[in-house]
DNA sequence: ACTTTCTTTGCAAACGATTGCAGGAATAAT
DNA sequence: ATTATTCCTGCAATCGTTTGCAAAGAAAGT
């Protein structure tokens, strides 16, 4: 089986007698050219089965037409949802999209810029690891002034555009909400501190403690990598004392469903004896019972303002690069069963 | 702000007094070029920043690096598992991946397949839309000899590498499993039967009911995209007339959630009136009450497949064409309450 | 001293497209 | 008939690497 060769703008051309630069101009609508020519061309090119060579032209053009993107993981339901407005709206664009997972490794994530550099993206779009606390390897794209735009796990310091969901309202509210449902020792687990999001959660949670007169209990603070068996290890530790907490605010939904499913194997009754709160809003939280009480991120929108934002930051690249944008996203907290806002309705019949 | 030179293989060579041949020999580890002038390369790479252009190289050596992916959307837990493990098995091998969404549609999945073309992936790996029949936009890579393997949605005709679930085995354990705990009136809700996966499940449903005697019922099939709206639609209609079905086969675990929550809202028993499985084995399925059976698919590991499937075959590119490899992978049925064989535990105290 | 071999380097031509500039043909203006 | 103008098209350089071939210099063999 003789492999088959690839035609080129050359052999088009040959093939009906022109140059190579002709052909060239007639495939990209050039107004010197004649309609005949093009349509000439546009035949040849059926013919011929010749596809475009987006590599040779982007070396010629220096514009790849891809976008870069660098997640964590896209198996989180908050991940794709983003990514997937990316896409959308970068194709309207006529841009595309290469993701790749960092997989939280800083490591890794420092490959892949490099490996996105050498790519020639024409911006890169990034949610950092949690352990990413040393963003230097992000500075060959502002050195060599490609936009860069971070989304969620934004840095705190480190100076580029950044969209990021009102987490410190996050914190606050869900706090506020417990406050008002009548708990005071509302645990709190969370996510690294190091990590930006994390931090301003917590500091609307310590804002909303502070305004209710309640003293922050160091106790009650959990700080470990958001999964289920930590989240079951934390729910050992504080139930094993005596003293009980009387609503937990986890940091997310994996964690709030571990508490809530410990609290159920326990017969520790939610929302009753335990306030439960998780961060996401992700498909579990309404189906579980009792329901759970979650924050929503938007997580289409935010994709899309970070499209956006992409798209200006490319169609003017004079700008001073000087003024970095920081855009926060609205958040809703969505109450349910598991706050006790929400009647548990009788099963019928 | 000037815009920064990106700094070429030719600025390393003056920098140094060398060829440009010489200094991209040294980058490449080429043994004729001694240890002391790599050595001296690396420096001035260093303090010049020189980034290696991908983009030149792959246009030179006809090698990309790249492979690329379609799916149909990549925020289904399912796909998203996939990915990641695609992803990290091609890492391994120094690939990566640029991924795309065709949205399920047919229209942009062919556009997809261009851009992939045009971006000269080194191979294609495609989950398909619901609805591609014709699959003649894939011809290119195989007329250029470009390794193509499908994976969960594959083509039912059009020749090319496959990986696919066990859907007969799923499909048949399943309706076999219904059956055994007593159920009858199996309804069964599947996408559209154009799809291979689906008409798989089919025939292990019809196998099933066939060995236990019982007749295929056509008002019992339903066959529509699966969301929540149509599940909860279909739900409707089963539960309108005067005769109920005794199970409900769903085609997902959507679907099989939305039946679930409808059986409770109705007053439906699951599983003592109702008995419901789903098809994925999604987080949600273990979470709700009752929990959902449902048939796990391994998705990692459909990956890693996939994955090595395309490493074998950019290995040895060779290899006479015609015989296209077609890998089925196994299921395993997890039996859980809404099908009736795990006892619902009763609530501590 | 002369040829052979080995090591290390450079020249120049690719890869496939784009584009500034020049030029030919056809038409319009003088 | 000559010049100016318009409309098309072609030449050749370019993007940044890689690589076959040639060659220079050093080392080794005769």
């Amino acid at each position: 089986m003789k492999k088959q060769v690839q035609h080129t703008i050359k052999d088009v051309a040959a093939a009906l007698g022109l140059s190579v630069s002709t052909v060239s101009r007639a495939l990209n609508d050039h107004p010197h050219i004649s309609q005949e020519t093009k349509q000439r061309v546009r035949e040849a090119v059926e013919k011929l089965d010749y596809r475009h060579n987006a590599l040779a032209a982007s070396l010629r053009n220096s514009r790849s037409n891809m976008i870069g993107l660098i997640a964590p993981r896209i198996t989180m339901y908050f991940q794709s949802t983003v990514i997937t407005a990316i896409q959308h709206k970068l194709h309207e664009y006529g841009y595309n999209l290469m993701v790749c997972q960092s997989n939280d490794s800083p490591a890794i994530e420092q490959e892949l810029v490099g490996v996105m550099y050498a790519s020639r993206v024409e911006g890169l779009i990034v949610s950092s690891t949690l352990y990413t606390e040393d963003f230097s390897h992000f500075d060959i794209f502002n050195r060599a002034n490609i936009p860069l735009v971070f989304y969620d796990r934004v840095p705190r310091d480190y100076l580029a555009h950044k969209i990021q969901g009102d987490d410190y309202q996050g914190g606050y509210q869900t706090t506020r909400h417990l406050l008002e449902q009548g708990a005071r020792q509302v645990a709190y687990i969370t996510g690294p501190l190091s990590c930006k999001l994390y931090s301003d959660r917590y500091e609307g949670y310590k804002d909303a403690l502070r305004e209710f007169k309640v003293p922050l209990d160091e106790s009650l603070i959990y700080c470990h990598e958001l999964n289920k068996e930590n989240a079951l290890q934390t729910c050992r530790m504080l139930f094993s004392g005596d003293k009980h907490p009387e609503a937990i605010f986890a940091g997310n939904d994996t964690t709030a469903v571990a508490v809530v499913q410990f609290a159920k194997e326990k017969g520790i009754a939610v929302p009753q004896a335990l306030k439960v709160t998780g961060y996401s809003n992700d498909s579990r939280t309404e189906i579980i019972e009792p329901s759970i009480t979650s924050v929503e991120q938007f997580p289409y929108e935010v994709g899309v303002q970070a499209a956006s934002l992409m798209m200006e930051l490319l169609e003017q690249k004079l700008k001073p690069n000087q003024s970095y944008i920081s855009l926060t996203t609205p958040i809703e907290l969505v109450k349910r069963q598991s706050s006790g806002v929400v009647e548990i309705p009788q099963r019928h019949e």
